[in-house]
DNA sequence: GTGAAAGCGCTAACAT
DNA sequence: ATGTTAGCGCTTTCAC
């Protein structure tokens, strides 16, 4: 039941215990039949290494962080899971750092991190400053959909945010609407610029524009809210693209709540598909982001870092993103 | 930038390590002088004592580990975040173990737990078996929500179940529903018994049994598809009580489809209060359970047994639960 | 009040 | 092919 160690196992067959450790690393130098011999006793007792004295030792842990804003939040749990599932395969167990939107988190965070000596870093939608200070650290890291331009050397998984905005454009035009409101977070930051630089983009193939843009909070009620705002002040409009799903849900209950049909009035789309949008009544027409491959790449990637020993970028992955067509939108028009 | 240690602190204020260690760990058995002058270097240097030397030492990690069926679940999500917050504050790690729904996961678990050297446990929604695999590694551990009975000296944090589905039979019969029926997850698991007791309980109050009980998957598709076969069934009912917010949420759609309105034809009562059960449309009636007070409760519990260094129980704690009502019921009748 | 030294469990030179 | 040994960074007796 006691944690057995290298040296009991040692003195059960009488070896030295670098004999068993040479042999647990496969590291060469024994002969098959003490290969044999040790890992049988191994198993016998079911031997576990101690992780922080081969930590200490060899200055890695098999283990790298996960920093994220909101754990609660579906897309992050989802991309969190991805990454875990690839590492895993590979050895390494993962701590998530789930930083509530609490700054005072950060300094925590960055004292744990390198107490525990996590072999590297993947950090999801920070800002500069942030993995900056992460950068410090002198361990691989890796951002994930980061909210500001980071320098030439940081290595950046993405979805195509920007490709995103314009598939919105285009399906919402393709189905006759014409004149579209765009719904988006209010937060300056990067993913969301870009999906309303596409969308614009796709609106001036057809020598429109947006016909309104609201900045609002991050969350249904402040989305449900403006629309049934807009509605009041007698606004009209018959395409909403919000720049995420959580907003277009909140633009869809004002719609029913005002009494307008949707697509039949009103059609909207959404961004991220996540798992509840395709729940809604109607169900949501939305641009699919893979959290799978944001994961699994940015995984990827950093087992590589990991593996070369080096710090620095090969540049940009982009994540392709498609237009998941539901409910919310009417047949092709055109 | 490279780590500062314990050794080089001790030489740059020419004092030896021991005193450093003892300023750190505030063991006394020094002067207030050399306290100041250590405690200066210290934050000077930005000293973070090694996490892993120390554990090796002390054989505590100040890590707890935390154990649950899907991360991506917004329920457990909550709880883990919950956790965290409590031991966060008293200086503990967590380490979360996702175990996927995947068998597999459960042994690389039980290895890195063990190798890892957590110092003690909160297993979420766990079977019997599984916990007890886990009380081999002879460290504290609680259960939150468990699925089976766990034997006598086992701590448990629960939501009050049987309560929940008391109240919601209570409020159908309020509102005037006469033939109800009960969705439930297909599993035999205990939250979903009590819940299916509670609610029987709360039918036979007035001489009634549920019109019918059907059990199926736990998921919305699942749901959405037996209320429909219902429905072309010819089956008559006014009252839907789920045992999960999912399930909820595919009945409210098939209604939907059919045609019905919700909640004048029939009302629906969900379990859970998921963030999303208030934006569906209608917004959806059900049984709050407090994840934020089952995973304080939990950790609280926790850190108590991890200082007082026993692993027995005091039995099981009840966390209660409580009607939110919304829009797929109609307002009180008597 | 402070220092010397042992040792936690492991790996990696360096011997043999 | 195998053993001996030093040491990773820390805490904790035991001396003084």
């Amino acid at each position: 039941m006691a944690k057995v160690t290298i040296k009991e196992i040692a003195d059960i067959l009488g070896v030295s215990t670098a004999t068993v450790s040479r042999v647990l690393n496969n590291s060469g130098g024994y002969s098959e039949e003490t290969k044999r011999r040790v890992l049988d006793v191994l198993k016998q007792y079911n031997y576990q290494a101690n992780a922080m004295a081969k930590g200490l030792r060899t200055k890695k842990t098999n283990s790298v962080g996960v920093v994220l804003p909101d754990l609660t939040n579906e897309y992050f749990a989802k991309i969190a899971v991805a990454i875990e599932r690839v590492l895993m395969k590979k050895g390494y167990s993962i701590n998530i750092y789930n930083m509530s939107e609490d700054a005072n988190k950060e300094e925590l965070m960055l004292r744990d991190l390198e107490s525990r000596g996590v072999d590297g870093l993947i950090y999801v939608s920070g800002y500069r400053n942030q993995v900056n200070r992460v950068k410090e650290l002198n361990i691989p890291v890796i951002c994930v959909n980061q909210l500001e331009k980071m320098d030439e050397t940081m290595p950046v998984i993405e979805s195509d945010h920007e490709y995103g905005g314009y598939l919105a454009a285009k399906a919402l035009l393709e189905r006759g609407t014409e004149r579209i409101i765009m719904l988006r977070d209010e937060r300056d930051i990067l993913p969301i610029n870009q999906r309303e630089q596409g969308f614009k983009a796709g609106l001036k193939e057809q020598h429109l524009r947006p016909l309104h843009i609201s900045r609002i909070p991050f969350n249904v009620d402040a989305a449900q809210k403006e629309i049934a705002d807009l509605l009041k002040n007698g606004k009209s409009f018959d395409g909403i693209f919000a720049s995420s799903d959580i907003l277009a849900i909140g633009a869809l209950k004002a719609l029913q709540q005002h009494g307008l049909q949707v697509p039949d009035n009103v059609q909207i789309i959404g961004f991220d598909n996540v798992t509840f949008s395709q729940y809604s009544y109607p169900a949501l027409t939305t641009i699919h982001q893979s959290t799978d491959q944001l994961g699994e790449k940015a995984a990827e990637r950093l087992i590589q870092s990991m593996q070369e020993n080096h710090l620095d970028s090969n540049g940009r992955i982009v994540v392709p993103v498609h237009l998941v067509e539901r409910e919310t939108t009417q047949a092709w028009r055109v």
